[in-house]
RNA sequence: GCCCGGAUGGCGGAAUCGGUAGACGCACGAGGCUUAAACCCUCGGGUCGGUCAAACGGCGUGUGGGUUCGAGUCCCACUUCGGGCACCA
C-alpha cells in the first residue's frame, strides 16, 4: 500500500518471513500493475493470428470505442464484462480472436477542431492513443495485432468501395426528400440525432428541409431483416429483437386505387383497414408530398395550400410530435371516386399524413380512425360507420376500431373484421383496383453528411454523365487536409470549399467534373468493420472470403443496449448485401449478443451538468485495475445498471486480499497430490469450479464470483482452523480460486499463481477440470413438510431410495404427532430433497 | 396513447424443473488480536411473538384473488417504477 508507514512494513515483512518466507506480505494492486504489465507484453498471450493454431476458433468482440478522450466508467464495465467471456474461452482451451479498434470518425473531433484550432485528425489519434494505453492498463485481453481505426484511408478505402458496390446494384441513390435541419449548426441531422425534437448537439428545434441526399436502399431488406431474426431467437436478448421487429413495422393490408374526378392517372393508397372502405368519406394527402403540389396547381384553394405548406414547413418537430396537437389542413377543391361505390370524396392536403410512408396519400375513415376522426370534426366532414358498435363515433368523439360486423357496405354486411378484409381484397383484385399489400415503417438509410470528418463519398458530379463512381482503382479517395478549410457550420459540407480536392476531371468522358463534397454517416464505418478484424491491413479487398469462412460470424458480441437498434439493424443489412455479393456465406453477422447495462451515479445517467461524474482514472488510483473490474462484474447481473453508489471496490480489494493472502499461506509442493487431501476442502473447490462455469456460460458472472468467494472463505478456515496450509486440497482450492480469478482480476490472478509456484501466464493455464464424484454431495439436507410447512430436517444419503426416505420422514416425531393413528392423506417424496406429508 | 420489462432485508443482489426464500457482498453491530487504532480473524441479524439466552411458533418476495400437497416462480386483476415507439393509415 502505497501510504503505508515504512515502520508498519518492516514489521509486517518480519511476519511474514517468520511464517514462510513469502516475498511480498502486503496485497499491493500497484505493485503487481507494475510487475506483470511487461511480462504480459513480452508473453502476449492473447494473439490470435497463427495458421497453425489447432484449437477451436472463436470470435468474441467488443463494441468498439469512439476515442472522445480517456476511458470512463462505461468502458470499465463493458470491457469487463467482455474480458470474461474472451478470458473463459480461452481457458477452455479455444484459438479466442478478441480484437480492438476505434470508431474514430465523427462529429466531436470535428466541435473540438473547431473550438480549438486543431486538425481533428490530431484530437483523434492522440485520443486514441491514451484510450489504448488505458486499455493495455486495464488488462484487456485484446489481441493488439488487430488493431484498426476507422479514419485511416486503408479503412474507409473500403468503405468507399462497398458504396460503389451498392451503387452499382442501385442500393446506394440520390433523391430530394425532407430531412431533419437543425437551423443553428446549419446541417442535415440523421434521426438518432433528433432528441424529443431537439438538437442533440446545440438544443435548438428541428425542422424539416427538403434536400437531395444519399440513400442506402435498407427497405429492400426489410422482409430478410424481419425473417431472419428466427435464427437469433434465444441467442440475442428478446427485448433487442422486439425492439428491432418494432422499428421496422411490418404491417399488411391493402393498396387500393382511387380516380381522381376529372384526372386521368389514379392515386393508390395504403391501407391496413380496406375492410372499412365503405365508411371513407373523404381523402388526405401529405401536405408536403408531390402528389399535393400537383393538385393544388390551379385549384381555388392553391395560395391558402402554399402558405400551409410553408407553415408546416417551419413547424419544428417538437410540436409535430405533440399528441394533443390540433389537426390542420387545407380543402384542395378535388375530389376522388371511390372504386366500390363510386362516391365522390373531397381531398385535402394535411400535415398528420406522412409523405414517405406508404403512398403519403390515405382514404380517411373517421368512424374507425382516431387520426381521421379528430380531422373530421375539425372540419365539419361527415362520419359513416362501417363496424357495428355501441357508441356512435360522431358523438363521443372516440373512434371504433376494434373488431365488429360490417354494414352500410354493400357485399361486406354482416362479415367478420377478417372475412370482410378477405373478402374486399378479392372484390378489387377482379376489378383491377387494388390488391393485398405489405409495407414498413422502416425508411431508407440517409448516409450523407454536410461534415468534413468522416469518409468522402466517392461518386463524381459531372454535366454530362451525372453521377459517375470513381473507379475502384482510385480509392480511396482521401480527405484533402483540414488545416486549409473551414470547419465551421454553414449548411454546406466544408469539403465543397477544397477546389483542388474537388474539381477533377470526369472518369467517363474527360470533361469537367465535381467529386460529392458529403462525408458518409459514421455508422457505415461501424457496419462492417468485424469483418475488417479479420485482415486490418488487407490491400487488395475488404476482408479476405476465406478468413472470414474461418472466423464469422461473430461468435459472442458484447455492448451496450443503447445500440440496440441502428448498429445492430445496420451491420446486419451489411451482412445480406455481403452475403448477395457472395463475399460472405452467412447473413447474419452476430450470433449471440450480450447487452451491458449503463454505470450510473445516484440513478441517474453520469454527465458533467449533472456533477456526478466518477473518474475511472481516481478509481484505478486508489483500488487497483483488479478491484474496479471485479466491482463492476460483481456488482449484479451485466444487463442492469449499475449504481456506483451501491458499488463498493473497497470491498472487491477486501476480497481480492483474502485470495492473494490464501494463495501465499499454502505451504505443499506444486506437484502435491490433491487426491490425497482433505475431502470436504476438495468438494467445495470442484462445486466452486462446476458454478461457476455455469455461471459464466449463462453471463451470471457476479454469481461465479460469488461462488469464488464462498471457496476462498472454505479455503481460510480450512487453513487456520482445518486442514492446515500444507493440505494439498487447499492448494488444489488455492490454484482454483487464481484461475477462476483469471477472468476478473487477472493481475491478482496471475500474482498468486507466481507465489504458488507457477509459471506465467495464468491467463493461459487452462480451466480446471471438474470431478463429478467430489461435485456430488455426501449428504443433503431433506426437509419434512407438513401441508407444505417445514417441520423436521433429515440428513440423508443423495442416493436415498424414494421408499427409504418415505419411511424415514413418516417416522419423525412431527409426521407422527401429525397424523394421530390414521394414515395420511397423501405423502408427496421429493428425493432426496423434500417429503411433504397431507395429514 | 400503443408495445415490452421489472418490483425479494437498511442496500446491490441469489434462488435449474413449482419443492429449505434471503447465497455472496456492502453497510451495521458484537467479540478476538493490539498499549491503542487501522488491518486481519470469528460471530450476528427478514419481521412479530416468546426467552436471560435458546428451543419454538405466527407472518413474510409490490397489492388483491386463483390453481396446487406445495407459489418469489404459473394464471387473472390492480398499483408502481423503468425502457422502447409515438399522427406509420
Amino acid at each position: 500500500m502505497r501510504g503505508t508507514p515504512r515502520f508498519l512494513k518492516e514489521t509486517m515483512t518480519d511476519r511474514a518471513d517468520s511464517v514462510g518466507g513469502a516475498t511480498e506480505d502486503v496485497y499491493d494492486a500497484h505493485r503487481m500493475q507494475e510487475r506483470w504489465l511487461p511480462v504480459w507484453d513480452e508473453l502476449q498471450p492473447f494473439r490470435s493470428g497463427d495458421p497453425k493454431d489447432a484449437r477451436e476458433k472463436m470470435y468474441v468482440l467488443d463494441m468498439f470505442p469512439y476515442p472522445s478522450g480517456d476511458l470512463h466508467m462505461g468502458h470499465a464495465e463493458a470491457y469487463a464484462l467482455g474480458d470474461v467471456v474472451a478470458r473463459y474461452w480461452v481457458q477452455r482451451g479455444f484459438n479466442v480472436m478478441h480484437p480492438i479498434g476505434w470508431d474514430a470518425f465523427g462529429l466531436p473531433a470535428e466541435n473540438a477542431a473547431i473550438k480549438r484550432g486543431i486538425d481533428p485528425s490530431v484530437w483523434t489519434y492522440e485520443n486514441i492513443e491514451q484510450q489504448k494505453a488505458s486499455m493495455r492498463r486495464y488488462a484487456c485481453s485484446f489481441d493488439w495485432d488487430r488493431v484498426l481505426n476507422t479514419c485511416d484511408p486503408e479503412y474507409y478505402h473500403w468503405n468507399q468501395w462497398i458504396f460503389l458496390q451498392m451503387f452499382k446494384r442501385g442500393l446506394a441513390y440520390r433523391r430530394a426528400s425532407q430531412v431533419n435541419w437543425c437551423p443553428t449548426d446549419q446541417t442535415v441531422l440523421a434521426n438518432e440525432q433528433v432528441v424529443n425534437g431537439l438538437c442533440e448537439r446545440c438544443d435548438s428545434p428541428v425542422t424539416k428541409k427538403k434536400l437531395t441526399q444519399w440513400y442506402l436502399r435498407i427497405t429492400d431488406y426489410a422482409e430478410r431483416l424481419l425473417d431472419d431474426m428466427e435464427q437469433l431467437e434465444e441467442l440475442w436478448p428478446e427485448k433487442v429483437l422486439l425492439m428491432q421487429r418494432n422499428w421496422i413495422g411490418r404491417s399488411t393490408g391493402a393498396e387500393v386505387e382511387f380516380q381522381i374526378d376529372g384526372g386521368v392517372e389514379p392515386v393508390t393508397v395504403y391501407t391496413t383497414r380496406p375492410d372499412t372502405l365503405f365508411g371513407a368519406t373523404f381523402f388526405v394527402v401529405a401536405a408536403d408530398s408531390d402528389l399535393a403540389a400537383e393538385l393544388a396547381e390551379g385549384s381555388p384553394a392553391q395560395d391558402e395550400f402554399v402558405s400551409y405548406l410553408a407553415e408546416v414547413q417551419k413547424t419544428s418537430e417538437m410540436d409535430r410530435l405533440s399528441t394533443d396537437r390540433k389537426k390542420t389542413g387545407v380543402f384542395l377543391h378535388r375530389y376522388v371516386i371511390n372504386p366500390v361505390n363510386g362516391e365522390r370524396l373531397p381531398i385535402w392536403a394535411s400535415d398528420y399524413v406522412l409523405a414517405d410512408y406508404g403512398t403519403g396519400a390515405i382514404m380517411a375513415v373517421p368512424a374507425h380512425d382516431q387520426r381521421d376522426l379528430d380531422f373530421a370534426r375539425e372540419f365539419d366532414l361527415p362520419i359513416r360507420a362501417v363496424i357495428a358498435a355501441d357508441e356512435d363515433p360522431a358523438l363521443t368523439g372516440v373512434a371504433t376500431s376494434g373488431d365488429g360486423v360490417l354494414m352500410n357496405s354493400g357485399p361486406l354486411d354482416g362479415l367478420s373484421k377478417e372475412s370482410a378484409i378477405e373478402r374486399i381484397v378479392e372484390i378489387l383484385a377482379e376489378n383491377g383496383q387494388g390488391e393485398g399489400a405489405t409495407n414498413y415503417r422502416l425508411r431508407d438509410w440517409l448516409i450523407s453528411r454536410q461534415r468534413y470528418w468522416g469518409t468522402p463519398i466517392p461518386i463524381i458530379h459531372c454535366s454530362n454523365c451525372g453521377e459517375v463512381p470513381v473507379p475502384e482503382q482510385d480509392l480511396p479517395v482521401e480527405l484533402p487536409p483540414a488545416a486549409d478549410l473551414d470547419l465551421s457550420p454553414k449548411g454546406t459540407s466544408p469539403l465543397g470549399a477544397a477546389a483542388e480536392w474537388r474539381n477533377v476531371t470526369c472518369p467517363t468522358c474527360g470533361g469537367p467534373g465535381q467529386r460529392d463534397a458529403d462525408t458518409m454517416d459514421t455508422f457505415v464505418d461501424s457496419s462492417w468493420y468485424f469483418l475488417r478484424f479479420l485482415n486490418p491491413h488487407l490491400n487488395d479487398g475488404p476482408f479476405d472470403p476465406a478468413v472470414a469462412k474461418e472466423w464469422m460470424p461473430v461468435d459472442q458480441y458484447v455492448g451496450g443496449v443503447t445500440h440496440a437498434i441502428l448498429h445492430l439493424l445496420y451491420a446486419r443489412f451489411f451482412t445480406k448485401v455481403l452475403y448477395d455479393l457472395g463475399m460472405v456465406e452467412f447473413n447474419e453477422p452476430f450470433t449471440r449478443l450480450l447487452n451491458q447495462g449503463m454505470v450510473v451515479m445516484n440513478g441517474s445517467a453520469m454527465s458533467k451538468s449533472r456533477g456526478n461524474v466518477v473518474r475511472l482514472s481516481d478509481e484505478l488510483a486508489e483500488h487497483g485495475v483488479d478491484a474496479v473490474r471485479l466491482s463492476m462484474v460483481f456488482a449484479g447481473p451485466p444487463e442492469d445498471d449499475i449504481d456506483w453508489a451501491d458499488v463498493s471496490p473497497a470491498g472487491a480489494k477486501r476480497f481480492l486480499a483474502r485470495a492473494w493472502r490464501v494463495a501465499r499461506d499454502v505451504t505443499s509442493d506444486p506437484d502435491a497430490d490433491a487426491s490425497t487431501g482433505d475431502r470436504p476442502v476438495r468438494q467445495a473447490t470442484h462445486r466452486a469450479i462446476a458454478d461457476a462455469q455455469q455461471a459464466v456460460e449463462t453471463f451470471r458472472f457476479n454469481v461465479a464470483v460469488a461462488r469464488t468467494m464462498e471457496l476462498v472463505n472454505v479455503l481460510r478456515k480450512a487453513i487456520d482452523s482445518g486442514a492446515g496450509p500444507s493440505d494439498p486440497a487447499v492448494r488444489e482450492g488455492a490454484e482454483a480460486v487464481a484461475l477462476l480469478l483469471s477472468l476478473v482480476a487477472p493481475y491478482t490472478a496471475e500474482d498468486m499463481w507466481a507465489e504458488l509456484g507457477h509459471e506465467p501466464s495464468v491467463a493461459r493455464a487452462g480451466w480446471p477440470s471438474v470431478d463429478e464424484e467430489l461435485v456430488r454431495a455426501d449428504a443433503v439436507t431433506c426437509v419434512v413438510q407438513i401441508k407444505g410447512k417445514v417441520r423436521h430436517r433429515l440428513e440423508v444419503d443423495p442416493d436415498i431410495a424414494e421408499n427409504e426416505l418415505r419411511e424415514l420422514a413418516l417416522n419423525t416425531a412431527a409426521a407422527q404427532s401429525a397424523i394421530g393413528d390414521g394414515e395420511p392423506q397423501r405423502v408427496i417424496v421429493r428425493a432426496p430433497r423434500l417429503v411433504n406429508i397431507v395429514p
